[in-house]
DNA sequence: TTTGTAATTTAGGCTCTGTTAATATTGGAG
DNA sequence: CTCCAATATTAACAGAGCCTAAATTACAAA
């Protein structure tokens, strides 16, 4: 009577794997093994290996030397690692103090350890929260996550109203500069001028402090175009 | 330049180890073999392998066939172990609205997982709390820890007024049991008769209601004695 | 079509932490 | 003092997950 279907409980390496794919899969179609393994730091052979063992368990399918695709059971975990990630960080950061830039490490280990529950009472304490302190959307429960439509500030044309929806969590340092530029989720701005060539956009922040953003770090924060300012 | 004192860093079974051993030692001089492996649920051969490198680390000493002790290194360790896990249980006890009896399991995985800093913050939210919730004393962050004098309640005399202290946390059952016949931490009552032959002793609460409790549970009910009834 | 380069996988090894089976030591009972 | 039972250790091995070096495959440029 045993459908395989009883308790997971994947080992902490099988748990970032998943997540690595999952993510590596939102940007671009399928997870290459040289990709998974610059995101996890670890040799490409160890990924080889690995993915054999996560593909017999049924967790990804894999073509040899073309990528990886995660099945739908590989998928739920990845997106409950997910969610445990983003619970946590938001917990952090509005229970406990942290700021939005040292909030990554520590969810990254407490994800493997939590429990379901202990996740789903501290989204309860939190008011079940959509979007986490970078902006990134929560995943459900029961594994649905929104795909907002955004735009990264790289691409916003002149002379845009826009708000800054989203930035990465992965980089800290990257996260207390853009901070350090008036920058936050939810902040409105304006785009002034952008220099050919990838150069840097000048952006118009409220009180009218004006910011000039590089093109590198503009491709990294996303955002709604809101409105246009008359000419 | 290097010398040895750089951030520790010790595996998941390093730290279940050396917070193991610490436990025993707390009961009786030195820790057994079968002891440890008992505790940990792991074959006796094993935990000889486990010793042996734990005492090339310097955490512990080890004379064979006799036991072990943990070094300085070792205890200090164990003490942070057994810190991260009071402060863990009172904090999902107090801001996450578990239950006394359910706290054990979460943060024995999370005691592996957390930050130093997140604990202090944790601690810093409650307060720097002394006690956990089963009324088991909190280490400081520098590893210093209180030897409360307690008797368990199958010692206590007949006729004596005594505050329940504190209560093992280790099995879930036992203390949903004990919690409903009315004792908690921090509960005085009085000790009525017990009956020869390790047999039952019963209780007399506030409210006057009458309990009776077998010699075994009693041994793991840690009171201090605050007065005694007039004849 | 051939060929070079980059990406990937295979082969072989290592560490850590566990296992069981066999052996050694200790300490108490006779 | 001897011997047995309990306890502990050693020996041999397993598997997860990492590594480097060598072999293989894919693909694009010539």
């Amino acid at each position: 009577m045993n459908t395989g279907t009883k308790k997971p409980g994947y080992s902490r390496s099988t748990e970032d794997y998943l997540k690595a794919i999952y993510e590596l899969e939102s940007l671009g179609g399928s997870a290459q093994t040289s990709a998974i393994a610059e995101v996890l730091d670890i040799a490409p052979p160890s990924v080889s290996g690995m993915v054999k063992r996560l593909s017999e368990s049924g967790l990804l399918e894999h073509v040899p030397y073309r990528g990886v695709q995660l099945t739908r059971a590989g998928r739920r975990t990845a997106l409950k690692m997910v969610r445990r990630h983003r619970i946590l960080e938001t917990y952090l950061t509005s229970k406990l103090g942290y700021d939005w830039d040292s909030v990554h490490d520590e969810a990254e280990r407490l994800e493997h350890a939590v429990s379901d529950e202990l996740i789903e009472r501290m989204a309860m304490a939190l008011g079940n929260p959509r979007y986490d302190p970078h902006g990134a959307p929560i995943p459900t429960k029961d594994g649905e996550i929104e795909e907002p439509d955004l735009v990264p500030l790289a691409d916003v044309p002149v002379g845009k109203t826009v708000e800054l929806r989203m930035v990465s969590d992965k980089d800290s340092e990257r996260l207390r500069f853009i901070a350090s530029l008036g920058l936050r989720v939810g902040v409105v701005f304006e785009t002034m001028a952008r220099q050919p060539f990838r150069g840097p956009i000048t952006i118009r922040l409220p009180g009218s402090k004006i910011q000039v953003v590089g093109n590198e770090l503009a491709q990294l924060l996303y955002c709604v175009i809101r409105g246009q300012e008359v000419g």
